[in-house]
DNA sequence: GTCGTGCACCTTTTT
DNA sequence: GGTGCACGAC
């Protein structure tokens, strides 16, 4: 037997060695998916199959590369780096670069990430003249990306639009291509759609694919959308060797277009499936199971089967009831504490869940309190900061002139004396041409109503952006960006500025600068295209950096795929998660995916799984109370879970959650009941306080006066170091602090402690 | 044309 | 509690 079938079970063996026609593997949480999937890649490469006639679409780059790292060590690393391997976005986006003329893109088309998009629709909604304030643009936006991932063209939208909302999508979808084709631009949608149309359009390179991948495999197929499905199928036409790995119970995608329908009907969609189960669960406790198990027989109509283990039944799940977000946040601290003294894990052991960015807040301060090191998966991502945009912006333009987002982001950042009412003009001029921006800007002497001292700035503007164009052949392209990014001037503007805030960005700048150093230095194949491609296309969890020891903050969609000894889910209040209150508009399949993705969050976890929720929480500013989640009543029928206080103490009487919120009401009397939610005043003074920090840890306030730039202080978690900055007022003051062996530290003088050396 | 201030809106989730 | 945007002063 071959090794690469050695020391898989039996199920997995079969799932495997089964090479060719259409397969379905339907494996469970924690079955071994992604073994299967690395393994039955070595076999075929085993077997003589050449990398390069294999495609495997992933659910992103991190997945894809820590596959290929396997593949490496099972076959060879030479013929895993030849492997068609990533996500669907990042694959197509390849394959569009090569074919680009063929449907009017140049091969260095700019990819729009989701702010550029809704700035196009914006710029779309003004030349239509329809107002910001009667037609959300963030909505439109969204019924835009939701009819390109259903494949409904503008033509049909307008056929379909009924309501005076739609009538004005229908009026601004058309507008909106137009302008990123204009831009010789595409969106993360077009990505997918482009490529159909290449496919339908060009039958000799659908032909040539369809020829050339002669395996293809599709991972988290539950998640694919109507596009993807598109795509696939027309790839598959050829040889039908093609297997798709998913599980129904973890599609947690429907709101961005993912079509369930897609693994439900895979049997009946290529005729001679052969279908395996993966139902061995080699990763958590019987009680995490147990729960995650009485949880999702709750939702109807899913793929049968049994998900089993042999691990041992392990420590219950525990539910804490906490006072509100901070209450849970410090519950979260105490039992990661807890854990790391008794189970002997290290921080990166460890990973907070929860439904919104916007909790991570509350559980920032509460590890920042007790100064553990955390990382966040997404939030405000590294490449969507301002002043990496800007900066971006002008690598951008240079490679593409027309991309109008970019031209519009950088013409007057810094200041240069080129306002909105020339770029107007511009705009106008533009649209009327049917020219891009830049189009408009060559012929700027001919554009009607721009100051004389407009032109001058203009023409400067063009000028400095046409030097370092035709710098490209001359200079590598590290070298070029550090050159256009110290003459567009950002840098010294913001040292001018002197503040706080504006060192972090000529820091972040920085920072990037060294990066893509480094990047062009272990890619020497890499150009601008390629460069701006692979960061437009990365995924949250792609630019989380796994290898410093810290505990792991992130959404619950984002966790999807991971595994950690400890998971920690907080939230579980309705109207959070899930999400909204219960309305009877409700679809109940939205609730069956809020259940689903509870349950990738359960099953996240190994060793131990915790769960929270308050019963106050702090939202839009404003303290709104909440009922506990009836997923938490679905969960304790397994009987493997328990149910706490913060305290530390169990509930006397075991009680149902809805009549425990009747009890504790009064609590809340007097407080307006707003669309079947309380909302009451945030009390200025807590008093059920439970377990604030001691107040001793405040009392370094006093002594803030003693800091200064260059003092040298000691933090407990990351001991000695150097004030580089300090901002704020009392309660608010911070300090930017050097550590020598965490790096910099943006820290809040009230929590820090710091202690002046 | 630029900069500062106050106000509305925001929160699902992401390639 | 944060941010984008309209509005008004210079």
């Amino acid at each position: 037997m071959s090794k690469i079938l050695a020391g898989l079970n039996p199920a997995q063996r079969a799932a495997v060695s089964q090479l060719t026609g259409p397969v379905m593997i339907v494996a469970g949480a924690g079955s071994g998916k992604t073994r299967v999937l690395t393994h039955r890649i070595a076999l075929l490469l085993e077997e003589g199959n050449r990398p390069w006639e294999i495609l495997a679409l992933t659910f992103t780059n991190k997945a894809a590369s820590e596959m290929k790292e396997r593949i490496s060590f099972l076959v060879s690393p030479t013929l895993a780096r030849d492997l068609w391997m990533g996500t669907f976005h990042s694959i197509f986006a390849r394959i569009l670069r090569r074919h680009a003329s063929e449907l009017g893109y140049t091969s260095s088309f700019t990819i729009y990430d989701s702010d550029d998009s809704l700035n196009a629709v914006k710029q779309a909604m003004n030349a239509l003249s329809i107002s910001k304030d009667q037609f959300n643009p963030n909505a439109v936006r969204s019924k835009i990306s939701s009819a390109k991932n259903q494949m409904v063209s503008p033509e049909e939208y307008e056929r379909l639009a009924r309501d005076i909302f739609s009538e004005q999508v229908a009026r601004i979808y058309p507008e909106y291509q137009r302008s990123l084709k204009l831009a010789n631009a595409m969106d993360f949608d077009d990505l997918l759609l482009k490529t159909i149309e290449l496919f339908d359009t060009h039958k000799e390179t659908l032909s040539q694919y369809q020829q050339k991948f002669r395996f293809i495999l599709v991972d988290e197929y539950q998640d694919t959308n109507r596009a993807q499905y598109a795509i696939i199928k027309r790839l598959a036409e050829q040889h039908s060797n093609l297997t798709v790995v998913g599980d129904d119970a973890q599609s947690i995608y429907a709101f961005r277009g993912a079509d369930i329908g897609n693994i439900l009907d895979f049997e009946r969609d290529y005729s001679g499936t052969t279908v395996f189960r993966l139902e061995q669960n080699y990763r958590s406790t019987k009680s995490i199971l147990a729960a995650a198990d009485e949880l999702i027989k709750n939702n109807k109509g899913q793929i049968p089967k049994t998900l089993f283990t042999e691990n041992m039944r392990g420590e219950p799940v525990r539910i804490t009831q906490c006072m509100d977000e901070r209450d849970e946040a410090s519950s979260v601290v105490r039992t990661i504490e807890e854990e790391i003294r008794s189970a002997k894990l290290d921080l990166r052991d460890f990973a907070i869940l929860y439904r919104t960015n916007a909790q991570s807040r509350a559980i920032e301060d509460g590890l920042r309190r007790q100064g553990i090191p955390y990382t966040i998966v997404g939030g405000t991502a590294f490449y969507k900061r301002k002043e990496i945009k800007d900066v971006l912006g002008y690598v951008r333009l240079l490679v593409n002139p027309n991309d109008s987002e970019s031209l519009l982001r950088v013409i007057n950042t810094p200041p240069r004396g080129i306002g909105a009412t020339t770029m107007e003009h511009v705009a106008l001029y533009a649209r009327d041409h049917n020219k891009s921006l830049m189009g408009a800007l060559e012929a700027i002497d001919f554009v009607p109503g721009i100051q004389s001292r407009a032109v001058q700035r203009i023409h400067e503007f063009t000028k400095l952006l046409l030097k370092y164009a035709s710098l490209r052949d001359k200079m590598s392209p590290s070298e070029l960006m550090r050159a256009l990014i110290d003459a567009t001037g950002i840098l010294q503007e913001l040292k001018l500025e002197n503040t706080m805030e504006a060192l972090s960005r000529r820091e972040n700048i920085q920072e990037f600068l060294s990066g893509i150093t480094d990047y062009f230095h272990e890619k020497p194949d890499a150009t601008l295209e390629s460069f701006l491609e692979e960061i437009s296309l990365l995924s949250e969890v792609d630019q989380s950096d796994g290898t410093k020891n810290a505990v792991t903050l992130m959404t619950l969609h984002s966790a999807k795929g991971l595994e950690y000894p400890v998971v920690c889910i907080t939230g579980l209040e309705d109207g959070l998660f899930p999400s909204q209150p219960v309305q009877s508009d409700r679809e109940p399949r939205d609730l069956e995916e809020e259940r689903r993705l509870f349950y990738v969050g359960i099953t996240r976890a190994m060793r131990r799984c915790y769960i929270y929720y308050a019963l106050e929480r702090l939202r839009f500013g404003e303290t709104v109370r909440a009922m506990p989640s009836r997923f938490l009543e679905e969960i304790e029928r397994s009987g493997a879970t328990e149910h706490v206080t913060s305290f530390g103490t169990k509930p006397r009487v075991r009680e149902s959650y809805s009549e425990r919120a009747q009890q504790i009401s009064h609590l809340f009397a007097g407080s307006p009941v707003v669309n079947g939610r309380t909302f009451s005043r945030k009390r200025k003074e807590r008093t059920i306080s439970l377990d604030e920090e001691p107040r001793a840890s405040y009392s370094q306030i006093e002594e803030t006066s003693n800091l200064h730039n260059g003092s040298r202080v000691f933090h407990e978690t990351f001991g000695e170091g150097r004030i580089i900055a300090l901002a704020g007022q009392g309660d608010k003051a911070k300090a930017t602090v050097e550590f020598p062996k965490f790096g910099r530290k943006n820290l809040m003088l009230k929590f820090a402690n710091l202690k002046v050396l």
